[in-house]
DNA sequence: GAATAAACGAGACGGTACGTCGCGTCTTAAG
DNA sequence: CTTAAGACGCGACGTACCGTCTCGTTTATTC
């Protein structure tokens, strides 16, 4: 029994958690993170500012939440070999980040990261502990293949194959290539078979 | 030739230059970028807003200025070979980086190139080009000594290198240890060398 | 005929009458008008918002029944002299305007009248005509006893009477000695008393 | 010396301290005190908050500047008789309240009087003072024509005359007739001089 | 008794205004 | 022409309060 108390008073409107996102998720893609307003946002979801901030504490909150809402977590396909499992995945993080909306609030967000600990740790655990869930899959995947004699550690495969990804989308604001990502993959995959095979780290 | 005329009347104080830029470095490590405000800055460097405004064009490029104030820009170090190049360049990304200026003001600046193209042109023009530079002599070395057979796109390198460390600074917030650069490093120089030998690409 | 229907359901408790009034006269006395809140007074008595607003149509009317609540309206006494009667008249008026509560309501709903006619209607009855029947009857035994030869406007009294007690409490800010309530009385009276025997007015 | 410091910085623009009260006198006297809002205030004159914040600490402070800017105060003029003067002064004091602004504005000050000790204060300086001077005057001038054989406290006539017509005004919110003006004056008048021929107080 | 109908505590809701803050610009007098 | 000081327009923020509206529950009257 972890909430043995019944609700008292009245119970929130659900239909205001969509309206609200769905406010959100519109001026973001249509003016950008920086000026969606909270006003702006009641006004649209037709709905009163505190039925907001009774939802979300803070702007920063409200636009995390509708960014995230409806991000698709499937995972990521086994195409048959290391390489290609990368191209995939580089594939499903580069739509991820690179959608309209999350490229206007990913940057934001990390900026809010930096002051507020409590999202950033949020996020982590939100999105780090399932990415690198895949890639722990697809790693094993390769091992059981073959291609990779010795087992690598799946944080230092997301950082290689998604920082790059990251990097172009945001530092440098340039949406990747397809052909690029393969090129990425390429690279990735070949190291990572070149390390699995090599001399233990130390 | 940027100032080609004559100056006129009293000469901008060097002083304030530096007391500025001083007085916003304080702040930045004391409340972090959000919370600089451009009257603290004045007031703290005993210094008027528009003295600020006539060298800085926002609170953007102050803030930016400030950071990259006394960045090293030394080239990489031959180190004679191509990991040990790599492993060079990503400790010298790192430290650019990763000190506590720049974790304060990069994902801010990345915020604000989202809205701010000519912001965004200045930085790429700034940084992109010069590391660049830094990839493609990196990378002739290589070719030199034999360890690439065919030349490499000194882009997919940079990103290659620089993308891990960047994402694990600011969408982890987690300083990379010098062994995980290391070790990025080594995938990343086994994967090109494999990458360069291989087919072409397409 | 005032409630012709039996009344269906629940019948209204009477302990949250008392208990919001109560609440309110507090709170009143505590933090003033404009700080009571109809979300604190609720709290207060215990009760919920909508039992308040099932009593009183606005916070308005809340404070004015709370400070009212439990103000005598025992007739004036005959004194047997016409200064006498105004004396104790006037009495009776600093006393019902000037206790604290009078004095942190009555302001309030002056401003409140300004803006809504109803309101002001509502007290105007509820009030002014009690208190004129009050001056009648002054004026009327004044006559009987031979001290006014001719009849006087209850209204014109009532003006002259009330008004400085009022201007003195709300305008000035003053309680008002009782010395000053005789003298006023004495003026009064003795004005009275020569306007009933001099020419009539036109 | 009172002021020897040198003003520093851009001065306030005079401009605006007219364009506020102008517009906040518009608006008082289309929409009533409680619908002037700061913000349509700061945009009828064109203005940002902040500029009104700076000279007014408050709305009510704002709006109790612009009632009270251009209200004239020449003094009542001399007829000839104590009567007259009184009528005369009735009547100036009857526009002073009575006009559309000073109708809106005095019942919201006096609400906030009740709440702050320093407008309260302010206003007594302002126009208690004033109009004292004023009965003052006015009684002087009867003893010299030989109507009042003894001096009489100015506070009193002052309560005796102002107090109805305030009462009339606010707590009944009915103008008032000359014609009732004139007899109010008429029977002050003649209890004056009764209490001045009368005996000492006490 | 069961059904009905209203009242109840709690608290969410739309709306509106508040007063504050920060940016980047403008305006003084002084140098 | 620069400087320090600081006022300015703009626009967003987050808070507070009003009066209304659900909820689920309680309490009396009516069938």
């Amino acid at each position: 029994m972890p909430d043995s108390g019944q609700q008292l008073g009245r119970p929130r409107d659900s239909h205001i958690d969509h309206a609200v996102l769905a406010a959100a998720r519109g001026l973001l893609a249509e003016v950008g993170y920086s000026r969606v307003t909270m006003d702006a946002t009641a006004a649209r979801a037709g709905v009163g500012k505190a039925a907001i901030y009774r939802r979300f504490g803070s702007k920063a909150e409200l636009l995390f939440a509708a960014s995230v809402h409806d991000m698709s977590i499937e995972p990521p396909p086994d195409t048959g070999s290391l390489r290609g499992d990368l191209h995939a995945l580089a594939r499903l993080i580069h739509e991820r980040l690179g959608n309209p909306l999350a490229r206007q609030v990913t940057p934001a967000l990390m900026a809010e990261m930096v002051r507020s600990p409590e999202l950033a740790a949020r996020l982590q655990q939100t999105f780090v502990a399932q990415q690198r869930a895949d890639f722990a899959a697809l790693l094993e995947r390769a091992e059981r293949r073959g291609e990779l004699p010795r087992p690598l550690d799946p944080a230092l495969a997301h950082l290689l194959l998604s920082g790059p990804v990251f990097m172009a989308l945001f530092a440098f604001q340039d949406p990747v290539d397809d052909t690029v990502l393969g090129e990425i993959a390429s690279v990735i995959a070949a190291g990572l078979v070149a390390r699995s095979a090599g001399p233990a780290p130390g």
